[in-house]
DNA sequence: GCCGTTTTCGGCCCGACTGTTTTCAGTCG
């Protein structure tokens, strides 16, 4: 079982003791462990062999015991008994909103409802109503839940939440009696998956009800799901739901840090402030009364984020390294990166062309690319095996770098690179001879096929693809596409491993359906000193922008502009690519 | 179940909203 496998059944764990009623503090320490777990930057397998998983913060005996059974057995005593007390319908019945852990054991225990078909039946059959604690709007609410279920999913990639929450954004801002807003949740924090918009504005008690208005009449709203004193929530109509909240002005900056989170930074951040005796929510900070703990002097008031980190004597956090993976004691001893931004990018490797399955010419490529600032543009069409994707025989390479050069040749302050995308086959070798591969610039080895290998032959075979010397680095190197269609079982820290010990780079394929590597496992390359790539893989010039995406993953990985080879100028690429491609 | 410069027991983040209540529990973020 991988880290995440291993998260799933202890997060399911928490839940179902939660659906027995068990100790909440208990519950919340699975959930706890699911997080950690998921997190971790070091391979569980080997924490377990060399038993140092308990030095591991959040994780004692109790879950030591169930993430080793399940490293080493696949599953775990404990979860099988504590799951099989329990009817599996119950875990789909709290996916209704509204009902949580204590209204589904409720029903369980006292209508032996066990599905949400038995569930939608009660409703209708007004039998829900007759139990203490529901009534007749819980079944009505109940029933929508349930409607809301078959028809609106709760993950929504980020590119398309973004566009989503800009269009809302737009408006509000524009309104006058809005002071500030700003997206929150995690959105602001580039999470590749988002599950609802969170938009946080600063208005004045009177006039929030003209906010929250114009808010819900906005077009792309489908309907109201609630509106109260300080939130609104609506469905819009791309299925995502979003939520509105207007404070004060004063309390701004403390909601957009709560409200931004993460749920496990926030925490971090509130024992935190109870260090320095104060306690600290979505409004401001207050003193302690409490006489165990040291009293703060006063409460700092915070006209800024910026400001609520230096009360806590910390350097500001950027929202996108808010997951509670290192950044408060990083904040803490001044040793935060310096994130690279999309303005430090000066150009990009992995686009195709029309040679290939590219929409967009060779030319056409390189003056969109220059049109954003860029200095250099790196073309990776496929190769020959590649059939379906047009992949390029021999003879078509010979062309296509021939058109390159005398490309070059025209524009001296611009540079195309002569890369290729060259498929990794079944056994780990590459779909051209090193003679070819020679010819290029630089080698991008990526797989396309044979994607139900076993973890071992998968990650073999990408590891003997990167000890190649023409190699340069690993495009997408798990092959998924968010929400729908799980990476091939790769042993991503290996293949990282191995990317270290024979100065490979890696990529961070930026299209919005793939943000491959994974922001986790960035961070874990990035102490590897591996090279990063931010590659669009751009079949079109439209295509070039969604780098951005691509930067996002980078800052949530703490890269700087050193980590990144498009960070870089024209002439250090040109002697990082002569220095690392093989004659 | 986890943790500990208050350390092996006792506490574990905090507030809004909803629907059910008539003072609050459950849910959600």
């Amino acid at each position: 079982m991988d880290k995440k496998q291993i998260a799933a059944v202890l997060d399911e764990m928490g839940t179902l003791f939660e659906l027995r009623g068990e100790n909440p503090f208990k519950c919340r320490a699975f959930h706890n462990g699911a997080r950690v777990v998921e997190t971790l930057t070091t391979d569980i397998t080997a924490l377990v062999a060399s038993g140092e998983l308990r030095s591991v913060k959040g994780i004692g005996e109790g879950l030591a015991k169930v993430i080793t059974e399940l490293v080493q057995d696949g599953k775990s005593t404990e979860h099988d008994k504590v799951r099989s007390s329990l009817p599996e319908g119950l875990l789909q019945m709290l996916r209704i909103s509204g009902l949580g852990p204590k209204k589904v054991k409720l029903l369980h225990d006292k209508l032996k409802i066990k599905s949400i078909t038995e569930l939608k039946k009660a409703c209708e059959n007004h039998t829900l109503a007759e139990l203490d604690g529901f009534g007749e709007k819980t079944e009505e609410n109940v029933l929508k839940g349930i409607e809301l279920l078959s028809r609106v999913s709760d993950k929504h990639l980020y590119h398309l939440s973004k566009q989503a929450a800009d269009k809302i954004l737009e408006v509000i801002s524009s309104l006058k009696e809005v002071r500030r807003c700003e997206v929150a949740g995690s959105l602001r924090r580039k999470k590749e998956i988002i599950g609802d918009i969170d938009i946080v504005a600063s208005a004045s008690k009177k006039d929030s009800e003209k906010v929250f208005d114009a808010f819900v009449r906005h077009p792309d709203v489908e309907s109201v799901i609630g509106r109260g004193g300080t939130k609104s929530s609506v469905l819009l109509r791309s299925g995502i739901n979003c939520d509105l909240r207007i404070v004060q002005d004063k309390e701004y900056p403390f909601a957009l840090n709560y409200f931004t989170g993460s749920k496990e930074h926030n925490v971090e951040m509130r024992s935190r402030a109870r260090e320095f005796g104060l306690s600290l929510n979505e409004y401001a900070f207050s003193l302690i009364e409490d006489s165990s703990v040291r009293k703060a002097k006063a409460v700092p008031i915070c006209r800024t984020e910026d400001e609520i980190y230096k009360a806590l004597k910390l350097k500001f956090i950027p929202p996108e390294l808010r997951e509670n993976m290192g950044e408060i004691e990083a904040a803490e001893q001044d040793r935060l990166p310096v994130l690279i931004t999309e303005k430090d990018i000066r150009g990009t490797f992995h686009c195709h062309t029309t040679y290939s399955d590219g929409l967009s010419t060779l030319e056409e490529m390189a003056h969109a690319a220059r049109a954003l600032g860029w200095e250099y543009l790196g073309i990776a069409d496929h190769s020959k095996a590649a059939a379906y994707a047009g992949g390029l025989s021999e003879a078509k390479v010979k062309q296509q770098l021939k058109a390159i050069d005398s490309l070059n040749d025209k524009n001296e302050k611009f540079r195309i690179f002569k890369g290729t995308e060259v498929d990794i086959l079944s056994d780990g070798s590459l779909d051209y001879s090193d003679r070819v591969l020679a010819s290029f610039d630089y080698v991008v080895a990526a797989i396309h096929s044979k994607f139900k290998m076993t973890e071992a032959e998968a990650t073999k075979r990408m590891i003997k693809a990167l000890k190649n010397k023409h190699v340069t680095f690993l495009a997408h190197p798990t092959g998924r596409l968010l929400l729908s269609r799980d990476g091939y079982p790769i042993n991503m820290m290996e293949v990282i491993d191995a990317a270290s010990d024979y100065g490979k780079g890696i990529e961070i394929n930026s299209h919005p359906f793939r943000l491959d590597l994974d922001w986790r496992l960035v961070k874990y390359a990035k102490t590897k000193k591996v090279t990063i790539f931010i590659n669009p893989d751009a079949h079109h010039t439209d295509g070039l922008k969604d780098v951005a995406y691509g930067v996002g993953i980078a800052q949530k990985g703490w890269l700087e502009v050193g980590d990144v080879v498009n960070a870089w100028s024209l002439l250090k690429v040109e002697r990082f690519l002569t220095s690392h491609s093989a004659q």
